[in-house]
DNA sequence: CAGAATCCAGCAAGATACTG
DNA sequence: CAGTATCTTGCTGGATTCTG
């Protein structure tokens, strides 16, 4: 890596449509799907191996039956997880990544280790914009 | 690439804290930092370069002045953005990324790509579910 | 177990108006 | 230009109850 790179990456990179006035292009839409609450844990936890319902529950704190079913529903329908239902009694539901869904496992490891890289630093920086700001009521 | 990889993240490669049932790890961070509607497109706005404010609402279209003063508030408070103001008249102030902010480009792009090499995939899974649900009401 | 259905609170975010 | 202040709404998501 080279040093002073502020500009490392160009505009051209990040606006792959072209559009001066349109720089998302995609990444709402990645955005839109698993930027909510739940749906990267979900994704995280899958990436374990298929799970049942209850399974996904538990492994992911304070996630609540409804907000699981709607997660795991829109996974589903963006063909990212696939649900198998076993006719047994009671039910049997798991779900599983895609290859779709798998393929996103790389990118959701990405932003962890750059979490992870620099949480200090950020950490840091919000001690300092907050004592620079004491009034400041954002956060 | 090799065919037939479902599980190609394992789960000790999305799990760095090794805490069985806390798979986040960071993720959320990045998440709760820019997985809000606004905050991406700004930093791929400051991408291209500094900008003063009214040229990164221009660029984005639909941000709200409101919602620009608390997105590139959250950035600076982050460390991600620098705003420096020009103290001439009338006030003149620009954003740019910083290294840090400027080190997520690499991650944002990362999941654009994604996005674009996808998403014909996603609207045929997303046709087929719908069709075979239609009643179902998730979107 | 795996959900569906309902009700409800809180916050994100839009619109608008005003200021240095 | 670069914001701040206020009001209002819509959606996210939590709690709870019910079913096959």
């Amino acid at each position: 890596m080279s040093l002073t790179h502020i500009g490392v990456t160009t505009p051209a990179d990040l606006d792959p449509c072209g559009r001066e006035h349109h720089p998302d292009c995609g990444i709402r839409d990645v955005l839109d799907r698993i930027g909510d609450k739940w749906s990267v844990l979900v994704i995280v936890e899958l990436a374990g191996g298929p799970r049942r319902f209850r399974e996904i529950q538990r492994a992911i704190d304070g996630i609540s039956q409804r907000m699981l079913t709607l997660t795991v529903r829109r996974l589903e329908r963006d063909g990212l997880v696939l649900r198998t239902v076993y006719p047994t009694v009671p039910a049997q539901v798991d779900y599983r990544l895609t290859e779709t869904g798998a393929s996103l496992t790389h990118l959701i490891k990405g932003l962890a280790d750059w979490s992870l890289a620099h949480r200090a630093v950020i950490g840091e920086a919000q001690r300092a914009y907050d004592q620079a700001h004491p009034d400041n009521e954002i956060r």
